[in-house]
RNA sequence: GCUGGGAUAGCGAAGUGGUCAAACGCAUUAGACUGUAAAUCUAACGGCUCACGCCUUCGUAGGUUCGAAUCCUACUCCCAGCA
C-alpha cells in the first residue's frame, strides 16, 4: 500500500490523499462504508461503485464465523466472494471484544457496597460472550455459543486469508465509562498485540518473498496489505500520547484511532483527535474508527482525519431516518464562507406524522437516485410504515450517497484552496 | 324458532370475587442509535394532573356482596349447529 498526500491546507491539518492499494486507488479523505457480514446490507456493489464507494469494510470476527475465512480464500478473497472487486479494509474483531463483552468493562455503580462488587463484575463476566485475556481473545459464538479464540497472530491470518488490504490488528476497545487504570491495560495490551501482528504479517511476507523469484519481489510488496495501528488511552491525553507514541515508533502503514466515539462527550473525542494530529506522522494515513456523523466527519477532516466508517448511514436508513442536507446559504460571500462552516445535516424520521402527506422528496437539491427519481417523502414515509423493504434500500441509497457527496465536496473543497504540501 | 358459544381499551386477545385502568401482540405517538449480536431497541398509549393522586371504564339495565370485568336476572347484538 501506499499513501500520497497531494496537498494539505495551510490553515488547518486538512489534506487531500491517495492511497493505492493493490486493489486499486482510492481518494481521501474518505468515508468507507461498513459491510461487516460481506455485504453493505441492502446495497448491490455496482449501485456502491455508482454512489461513489471506493473501499468497503468487512468484519474478521463475523466472516471468521460465517463463511468462514477459508471458504472466502478459496473463491478468491472477500473482493471476488462479495463481487465488490475493489479495495477492503478488515475490521479485526477487536471491537467485538467491546460490544459483544461491554460487561466485561462494566464496573458496579457507585453507590453498591463494596463486598458486593466482586460479586457484581463475576456475574457479568459470566454472561459476557468475551474475555480478555493477555495473549488475546476469547469469544462464545453469538451464533452458536460455541468458544473460540483470537490471538493477534490468528485475526492476521485470518484478514489475509480474506485477502484484505488494509488490515487492522487486534486491540482492546474499552467503553467510555472505564476507569482509567482499565483504560491504560486496554492500551497497554493494545500496544503489545501491535508488536506480535507486525512482526506475524512480517514474517509472513518474509517466507512468501524468500520462496518466490526475485522478479516477483516488487509485486509481492505490492500485494502485501498495509497494516495500521490502533491508538487507545480513551479520554485521557497523556494514555493517547503515550500509546500514539509508542505506535508510531513502530513504523506502521497508517495509524487508526480508536476507542472513540463508545460514549465520550463530543468535546472530549475531538480533543484527543486533536492531540493525535500533533503526534502521528503526517505522512501517514489517519483513520478515525467508527466516526460518526456528517459534522463529525467535517470537523475530523480539519483535524488531518483521512478516513472514517460508521454504520450510521445505513443503520439509520434501517431506522427510518435520513440524513438530508440543510439548504445552502445564499446571500454574500462572506456570510455563504460563515455558513460554509457550519454545514449542519437533519435527521428526518420517516415514521413521524408529520411526514406522512409530504409530497417533496426529501432534498430537491439532491442528486442521489432516490431523490433523482422524485420519490415523495410521503411514499418513502408510507414504504417504511409498511416495512416493505424497497424503504430500507431508498434510504440506505440516499444516505450512503449523503455521505459520499459530502467526502466529495470536502475533497473539492481543499483543491480550490491554495496549497503548500504537494508531495 | 331451538340448542350451544360469545360480547374486555383503536384492532386482536388474556383475565372468572379484592393485589385490575386491566397481561400480551398489532396499530398509534415519540425517542435512541457513531470500528453493525441492530430492517433493532426504549418509552408513552381511558380522562384530568408536572407529579402525588383523582375520576370514568370490561355489551345494556338491574341485583347479590364490605368489594364485581369476574356471581345472579332480564334485555340487546354476534357466531356455530339443528330445524
Amino acid at each position: 500500500m501506499k499513501f500520497l498526500v497531494k496537498k494539505q491546507t495551510n490553515k488547518s491539518s486538512l489534506r487531500i490523499g491517495e492511497l493505492t492499494t493493490a486493489n486499486g486507488k482510492i481518494q481521501t479523505p474518505v468515508f468507507m462504508p461498513v459491510g461487516t457480514v460481506g455485504a453493505v446490507k441492502s446495497v448491490a456493489p455496482w449501485e456502491l461503485h455508482d454512489l461513489g464507494a471506493e473501499i468497503i469494510l468487512g468484519n474478521t470476527y463475523h466472516l471468521y464465523l460465517r463463511p468462514g475465512e477459508k471458504l472466502i480464500a478459496e473463491l478468491g478473497g472477500l473482493s471476488e466472494y462479495n463481487r465488490w472487486q475493489g479495495p477492503v479494509l478488515t475490521d479485526s474483531g477487536g471491537f467485538q471484544a467491546f460490544s459483544l463483552g461491554k460487561r466485561n468493562f462494566q464496573f458496579p455503580i457507585s453507590n453498591f457496597q463494596t463486598n458486593s462488587k466482586s460479586e457484581i463484575r463475576n456475574e457479568g463476566k459470566e454472561n459476557s460472550l468475551v474475555k480478555i485475556t493477555d495473549d488475546g481473545v476469547e469469544f462464545k459464538s453469538y451464533l452458536d455459543g460455541s468458544k473460540h479464540f483470537f490471538t493477534p497472530e490468528k485475526v492476521i491470518d485470518i484478514q489475509l486469508a480474506l485477502g484484505s488490504n488494509i488490515i487492522m490488528p487486534l486491540d482492546v476497545c474499552p467503553p467510555a465509562s472505564e476507569l482509567k487504570f482499565e483504560v491504560e491495560k486496554a492500551a497497554g495490551l493494545s500496544i503489545k498485540w501491535l508488536k506480535r501482528s507486525k512482526k506475524h504479517l512480517d514474517r509472513k511476507f518474509q517466507e512468501t518473498r524468500s520462496k518466490s523469484q526475485t522478479n516477483l519481489k516488487s509485486q509481492i510488496i505490492n500485494l502485501k496489505p498495509a497494516l495500521f495501528g490502533i491508538v487507545q488511552g480513551g479520554i485521557f491525553p497523556d494514555l493517547r500520547k503515550y500509546c500514539a507514541e509508542k505506535m508510531v515508533a513502530m513504523d506502521l502503514d497508517g495509524y487508526a484511532i480508536g476507542g472513540l466515539a463508545v460514549g465520550e462527550k463530543k468535546k472530549e473525542m475531538f480533543k484527543i483527535v486533536a492531540l493525535l494530529n500533533d503526534i502521528l506522522p503526517v505522512e501517514k494515513p489517519r483513520y478515525l474508527m467508527g466516526v460518526g456523523t456528517p459534522e463529525d466527519i467535517i470537523q475530523a477532516t480539519k483535524l488531518g482525519i483521512d478516513m472514517f466508517d460508521c454504520v450510521l448511514p445505513t443503520r439509520m436508513a434501517r431506522h427510518n431516518v435520513a440524513y438530508v442536507k440543510l439548504k445552502t446559504p445564499t446571500g454574500s460571500a462572506k456570510a455563504r464562507k460563515n455558513e460554509k462552516l457550519i454545514t449542519q445535516y437533519r435527521e428526518i424520521n420517516l415514521l413521524n406524522s408529520k411526514y406522512r402527506e409530504d409530497k417533496n422528496s426529501l432534498d430537491e437539491n439532491c442528486q442521489c437516485p432516490t431523490c433523482k427519481n422524485q420519490f415523495s417523502t410521503s411514499y418513502l414515509s408510507h414504504l417504511v410504515r409498511e416495512k416493505e423493504i424497497l424503504g430500507v434500500r431508498l434510504l440506505t441509497l440516499h444516505n450512503l450517497w449523503t455521505y459520499f457527496a459530502l467526502m466529495r465536496e470536502i475533497r473539492a473543497s481543499i483543491d480550490k484552496r491554495l496549497t503548500i504540501r504537494e508531495n
